[in-house]
RNA sequence: GCGAAAGUGGCGGAAUUGGUAGACGCGCUGGAUUUAGGUUCCAGUGGGGCAACCCGUGAGAGUUCGAGUCUCUCCUUUCGCACCA
C-alpha cells in the first residue's frame, strides 16, 4: 500500500490556492504571529537546497503555530537588488531588469511546490519601485534626522574593471576577476548611517533578546566595545596628541606614538627634513588596497615625522612616527607605543631601534627584569619605572593614573567600539537611487518625498568609465534636474544605497505591502510587530541583523514605531554541507532540490533535510537516508488505510502476524508521542520529534490502530508533511483542512507508563534490571534488587554500606 | 593571536541535563515472499569472548555511590573576528 505523491501535492496545492487555506486576515487577527524566515536572493541558479531547508524549518514552526491557534502570517519575498545580480548580469550580456523578473519568477515556483505555508498577497521585491520608493523614504527619515552624512572614505578600485569592488571581491590585494590586477585605494565621498550613535542600546539589548547564543556572540564581537582612556601628549609647539589606549596603567613604558598616515596633525607635525620620507610613506600607504592595509602578519614600516611630544606621566620627549598598522577609523587614528607590552609596538620598535621599557613586573621578575618579547598580560604583575604608582596591580594603576591625569586636564576614562559608521553608497548601478540632490548654492538637498520614487532610469550601457563616477551621470536628463530649494539646476546623486538597507525593513513591510500611500501602516505594524519569530542563516548574523535593529532603533526615536527590537526571538538554522564541504559553485557541489522534489515530492524531501541532524546545526546531505522517510510515510498511510477500512491485516500484510502491543500501551504511548513531538518541534528539535512519531507509527503497526490513535499523528505530521497530511486528513474523513484541525493535546500522567524498568547497580555497575509498579518505595525496590542471583553474586554476601535510589530509575547497593 | 561551538557504532545522529550509552534512520547480515531484480515482511547488528563476563562516548587526570554529561590539562575539527591599540 502506497500513496502517489506527485498527484497529492499537485491537488492539495491547487486546493489550498482556490480555498485561499495559506491566507491570513492581516486586520482583525485575534492571535497575531508574525513568522518570519530570510527572504531570498534569486539567483540565475534557482532554488538552492541550502534555501529549502531554512524555508522548510521557518514552515514547520509557522504551521505548528497555527495548529497551536496562532493567527500565523508567513510572507516571503526577493532581496533582488545587489552586486551579486549585477556582476552576473553584466558577464551575460543580459540586463539586470530582465534576468530578475526571470529569476524570481523561476523561485517563486519552485517554492511553491515546496508547499509552504506562504500568503503570497503580500509577496514583497526589493526592486519594485512600489518597494524601493519606501527604501529611499527611509534614507530621508535618517537624513532628516542628522543619521545620514557624507564624508571621505577609501574605497577598492579594479583599474581593469573601472569600478569599485566590494571587500569580499577583493582577494589578496588583487581584483577577483582580474588577478593580475592590483586593486587600489580611492578616497571618494560617501553616505554613512550613524550607527555607532546606537552602539550602546545596540550592545545592552543583546542581553534582553531571545536569540541564538553564537548570533548574540558574533553581534558583541563585531560592536567590540572596549573599556580605555583618551590620553594627551603635547608637543612643543602646542599641539595637542590625543591618543586611545586600553593599557593607561602602561603610559610610563610609552616611549613613542604613532598616528595613522593619513592623520590630520601629521601634515603640520612633519619636520622640513622628514617631509620627503613621510610624503613617501603616505603615497605608498594610498596606493595599497583597503583590504591588505588591514591584514596583519607582515613586517611593519613606518616613518618618524621628525617632531616630539612629552608623555604625561614622565614628562619626557617622545618621537612621533606614522605607520599603517594604526588605523584612522579606529579610536582617534593615534597611538602610544608601549613596546614592552604590546606585541605590534614591539615589532616595530625592534625594527627601528625605539627604546624598550619594562613598566610591569610579574612574580619573580623586577624592573630590570629585560624583555626578550611582548608581556601584554602578566598573573599577578605589578606596575615597575611607574614613579610613584610603582608596586600597584595594573588594575588598580589604570584607575588611579586616568584620575591623575584627568585632574591636570590630560586624560579621560572612554568606551570605543570597533563597530564603524556604515557606509550605505554604491557607485554602482544595480540599486535604489539615494533620494539625493546636490547644488552648488545650497548644498545636498532630499528628494521632496512627493517626488519619491527617484526611478532607476533605464541604463543599457551599465558598466562604469574611467571616471568613478556611476553610469547614471552620463544621462544628462536624468542626471541634471532643478534644486529642490532654490531651483537651480543641480545634480542627481548618482550613487545607489546599499543591498542590506533594502532588507533592513522588508519586514515592516509585508504586512503592509497591499498599501502604497505608506511605507508601513500604523494599526498593521501595532498588530503584527515586532517579528515573534524569525528564522534565517548566521551569514546574516551580524550585517543584516545588526542594521535591522539599527533601522528599527532609529524609526522608533523618530517616532514611528513603539518598539526599538524588530525581532522578539531569532533562531539561527545550521548549514547544509556537501561531503563535508560547503556547497559552492566552484567546487561543483551544490545539490539542486528540484531533481528530488520530482523523484519523491516535496513532503519527502522536506522531512528528509529535516531529519538530516538537528535544525540548528545542518548536516551532511547524501541522498541515501531519503527512501526511510518514505518507507514511514508508506507506514502512516498504511494505517490510516487500517481505520479507514476498519479492519487490520486485510490487505495481504501477512508478516503482520503478531499483535503484541496492548490497546493500553498504545494509549500510553500516543500522550508520551504527543508531549514530545510538541515540546520538540516547539524547540526547532525537528529530528528527535520525527524519530518520535516513527517510533509511534512503528508501535501502531504492533498493535490494533484505531482512529483516535491516527488521528493526532497525521495532525502532527502537518507541518512537517503538509499535503501527505491533507490527503490522510480527508480520508479519515476529517473536515477542511488538516492545518484548521488543532493541534492533539495529551496527559502527561497518562504519558507514563504503569510499570518501569528500574536499573540495580552493585557498586555503580550494572548488574539487573527489575520491572516495578511505578511509584514503588526504596524498601521495595531494594529488596526486590536483593533478591536477584547476578546481584547477590556480586554483593557477595556482604551488607551494602550504602544504599543509592532513584525513584523509578535505579537503586544502587554500594558494598 | 582572540572569541565561540563541537568531538559518541560502518554512517547521520539520540540520551528526560549527574542515573539503563547508542533512540530513530541509513547501511550491513541471515531468513520469508517473488521466475528474477526491486518492493514488502521477520530476526539480528558497538568491540572482544563458546560462556559467565570484560571493554567502550578524542587523550589524560580529578570530583562522585555513579560521568557522554561537572572541573582541570592537552589534542583535533568547524565557524567568526583579526595590526581594533
Amino acid at each position: 500500500m502506497t500513496y502517489d505523491p506527485k498527484a497529492v501535492e499537485a491537488r492539495w496545492q491547487a486546493l489550498w490556492d482556490e480555498r485561499g487555506t495559506n491566507r491570513t486576515r492581516l486586520d482583525g487577527a485575534a492571535r497575531p504571529f508574525f513568522n518570519l524566515m530570510m527572504f531570498p536572493y534569486p539567483s540565475a541558479e534557482g532554488l538552492h537546497v541550502g534555501n529549502v531547508f531554512a524555508f522548510t524549518g521557518a514552515d514547520i514552526y509557522g504551521r505548528f503555530r497555527r495548529l497551536m491557534g496562532d493567527d500565523v502570517f508567513e510572507p516571503l519575498g526577493f532581496d533582488a537588488f545587489g552586486i551579486h545580480s549585477e556582476n552576473f548580469a553584466l558577464k551575460m550580456g543580459v540586463h539586470p531588469a530582465d534576468l530578475i523578473p526571470r529569476n524570481v519568477e523561476r523561485f517563486r515556483r519552485q517554492l511553491k511546490r515546496m508547499g509552504l505555508m506562504v500568503d503570497w498577497r503580500y509577496e514583497v521585491n526589493t526592486t519594485d519601485p512600489a518597494y524601493y520608493k519606501w527604501t529611499q523614504w527611509i534614507f530621508l527619515q535618517l537624513f532628516k534626522a542628522g543619521l545620514a552624512y557624507r564624508k571621505r572614505a577609501a574605497v577598492n578600485w579594479c583599474p581593469a574593471c573601472k569600478t569599485v569592488l566590494a571587500n569580499e571581491q577583493v582577494v589578496g590585494g588583487y581584483c577577483e576577476r582580474h588577478p593580475d590586477v592590483r586593486v587600489e585605494q580611492r578616497v571618494l565621498e560617501q553616505w554613512f548611517f550613524a550607527i555607532t550613535k546606537y552602539a550602546e542600546r545596540l550592545l545592552g539589548n543583546l542581553e534582553h533578546l531571545d536569540w541564538s547564543h553564537s548570533t548574540r556572540q558574533l553581534q558583541a564581537n563585531w560592536i567590540g566595545r572596549s573599556e580605555g582612556a583618551e590620553l594627551v601628549f603635547a608637543t612643543p609647539g602646542g599641539q595637542r596628541i590625543t591618543v586611545f589606549t586600553t593599557r593607561p596603567d602602561t603610559v610610563y613604558g610609552a616611549t613613542y606614538l604613532v598616528l595613522a598616515p593619513e592623520h590630520p596633525l601629521v601634515e603640520s607635525l612633519t619636520t622640513a627634513e622628514q617631509r620627503a620620507a613621510v610624503n613617501r610613506y603616505r603615497r605608498e600607504v594610498e596606493k595599497r588596497d583597503v583590504v591588505s592595509r588591514k591584514v596583519g602578519e607582515k613586517e611593519k614600516s613606518g616613518v618618524f615625522t621628525g617632531a616630539y611630544a612629552r608623555n604625561p606621566a614622565t614628562g619626557q620627549s617622545i618621537p612621533i612616527w606614522i605607520a599603517d598598522y594604526v588605523l584612522m577609523e579606529y579610536g582617534t587614528g593615534a597611538i602610544m607605543a608601549v613596546p614592552g607590552h604590546d606585541q605590534r609596538d614591539f615589532e616595530f620598535a625592534t625594527r627601528f631601534g625605539l627604546p624598550i621599557v619594562r613598566v610591569v613586573a610579574g612574580p619573580g621578575q623586577d624592573a630590570t627584569t629585560p624583555l626578550a618579547a611582548a608581556e601584554p598580560e602578566i598573573e599577578g604583575g605589578r606596575l615597575v619605572n611607574s614613579g610613584h604608582f610603582d608596586g600597584l596591580p595594573p588594575e588598580e594603576g589604570k584607575r588611579l593614573i586616568v584620575a591623575e591625569l584627568e585632574a591636570r586636564g590630560l586624560g579621560r576614562s572612554v568606551v570605543n567600539y570597533r563597530i564603524h559608521d556604515w557606509c550605505v553608497s554604491r557607485q554602482r548601478y544595480w540599486g535604489p537611487p539615494i533620494p539625493i540632490i546636490h547644488c552648488d548654492d545650497c548644498g545636498a538637498q532630499p528628494v521632496p518625498e512627493q517626488d519619491l520614487p527617484v526611478l532607476l532610469p533605464r541604463v543599457e550601457d551599465t558598466r562604469p568609465d574611467d571616471s568613478g563616477v556611476s553610469p547614471l551621470a552620463r544621462h544628462q536628463d536624468w542626471y541634471r534636474v532643478p534644486c529642490p530649494k532654490c531651483g537651480k539646476t543641480g545634480r542627481r546623486e548618482t550613487d545607489v544605497s546599499d543591498t542590506f538597507l533594502d532588507s533592513a525593513w522588508y519586514f515592516l513591510r509585508y504586512p503592509s505591502a497591499d498599501r502604497s500611500d505608506v511605507a508601513f501602516d500604523p494599526v498593521r505594524t501595532r498588530t503584527w510587530l515586532p517579528v515573534k519569530s524569525y528564522i534565517g542563516g548566521n551569514e546574516h548574523a551580524v550585517l543584516h541583523l545588526l542594521y535591522s535593529r539599527f533601522i528599527t532603533m532609529a524609526l522608533k526615536d523618530l517616532g514611528m514605531l513603539d518598539f526599538e527590537e524588530p525581532f522578539t526571538k531569532f533562531r539561527a538554522h545550521g548549514t547544509i554541507v556537501k561531503d563535508g564541504a560547503k556547497m559552492s559553485k566552484s567546487r561543483g557541489n551544490v545539490v539542486v532540490p528540484d531533481q528530488y522534489v520530482e523523484q519523491w515530492g516535496a513532503d519527502t524531501f522536506r522531512m528528509y533535510l529535516m531529519f538530516l541532524g538537528p535544525y540548528q546545526e545542518g548536516g551532511d546531505f547524501r541522498e541515501a537516508g531519503i527512501s526511510g522517510i518514505r518507507r514511514f510515510l508508506d507506514k502512516v498511510w498504511s494505517v490510516v488505510t487500517e481505520v479507514t477500512e476498519g479492519t487490520e491485516g486485510t490487505e495481504g500484510t501477512e508478516g503482520k502476524q503478531s499483535k503484541v502491543r496492548s490497546a493500553q500501551e498504545l494509549e500510553q504511548l500516543r500522550h508520551r508521542t504527543v508531549q514530545k513531538v510538541t515540546r520538540d518541534t516547539e524547540s526547532l528539535d525537528y529530528n528527535t520529534a520525527i524519530a518520535a512519531m516513527m517510533e509511534y507509527v512503528n508501535a501502531l503497526r504492533e498493535g490494533r490502530p484505531t482512529r483516535e490513535l491516527v488521528e493526532p499523528l497525521v495532525v502532527m505530521l502537518a507541518p512537517y508533511a503538509p499535503h501527505f497530511a491533507e490527503e490522510c486528513w480527508e480520508r479519515l474523513g476529517g473536515s477542511g483542512s488538516v492545518m484548521d484541525a488543532g493541534w492533539p493535546s495529551f496527559d502527561a500522567a497518562k504519558a507514563l507508563a504503569g510499570t518501569v524498568e528500574v536499573v540495580v547497580q552493585v557498586n555503580g555497575k550494572v548488574r539487573a534490571r527489575l520491572a516495578l509498579p511505578r511509584g514503588t518505595s526504596e524498601a521495595d525496590a531494594v529488596r526486590a534488587a536483593r533478591a536477584e542471583p547476578a546481584v547477590q553474586k556480586f554483593i557477595d554476601g556482604k551488607e551494602p554500606r550504602k544504599i543509592v535510589f532513584v525513584p523509578d530509575r535505579l537503586v544502587n547497593l554500594v558494598v
